[in-house]
DNA sequence: CCCATAAAGTTAACGTGTTAAATAAATGCG
DNA sequence: CGCATTTATTTAACACGTTAACTTTATGGG
């Protein structure tokens, strides 16, 4: 009834790539938020004090990048986590057109504060799937990443 | 100056699951919007309409699960796409606390009309990763999400 | 030096993600 | 049968995703 005769049309949504990476981001992320939820921050407002804790002060285009989050949705993040304490924000005195957001001592404090929770989590995510196909599994998506970044319908000229 | 001393606290933020998932799909997904933009729905509108039109009249938990949506979302999109005319949602007789929600000739009309462009953005991307590769990343998302989905940290007890 | 153009961020508008609470219908038990 | 408890869905509130338009600052050519 919903196919037209013996051909596909699409492939099932069970083996479709996006849903299937959806669906896998969800499980993963179903085992971190309760410790997000515990520190009390939104897991983009995770990702970017972890890219601040590794990188230092960025400029808000870089961190934007790094963090995987979009121009418009960051400067609602850094607006709120320079309101509860967690970061610096400043204007670059050579090009005022950047903002330039660093970590405060309180927003190091949370991350460390979490540092043991987060890897009681990546520790039980390997022994269940197993850390060398975990790592296997990374090395696929970078490679798909970076295969499909190069070029796209909107580079093809 | 970011880490204490020698020892990483966290993994780079480049080899984290959640952030690998996330670019990967994000990669994915500029391939398919351009399509999405010309028919004029939603990525979210889009999968509720293929599940639809791969399963038939379904409840909305069912249809929640199957694409990968939450509930308070679903209902949103169900109200929209009810307007425009592409699905019809009606109470189940049996249990009137169901709702079902089907595809309309309209709805069938506008996935038809994108077949053609989907097969070929799958294609393109089959072509550049390899078909293999592609299938074994599948059923490594597959694996990964069924492993991290039988219990967690709220299944515990 | 002046202006057109580009670049970096922000604002705006609308749709979705996420959690908690509310509504409504079905179920089970005394 | 009557009511407390579940189940299915919706509503509410706030945060983020996405695209387009806008503001401000840099840059380059005349």
């Amino acid at each position: 009834m919903s196919e037209d005769a013996d051909r596909q049309t699409f492939s099932p949504t069970r083996k479709s790539l996006p849903i299937m990476l959806l669906r896998a981001r969800e499980a993963v992320m179903f085992r971190i938020r309760p410790m997000l939820r515990q520190i009390g921050v939104t897991e983009q407002q995770w990702r970017v004090l972890r890219v601040l804790e590794e990188s230092g002060e960025l400029d808000v285009s870089t961190l934007a990048e790094r963090a995987a989050i979009l121009g418009p949705s960051l400067t609602r993040i850094l607006k709120t986590l320079r309101e509860v304490g967690y970061i610096d924000v400043r204007r670059d005195r050579d090009d005022r057109r950047r903002s330039l957001a660093s970590l405060t001592p309180a927003g190091a404090t949370l991350i460390a504060s979490a540092a043991d929770d987060s890897a009681a989590v990546f520790a039980a995510i390997h022994a269940e799937f197993g850390t060398e196909r975990t790592q296997a599994l990374l090395r696929e998506l970078d490679a798909l990443t970076e295969v499909l970044g190069e070029s796209g319908p909107d580079t093809a000229d």
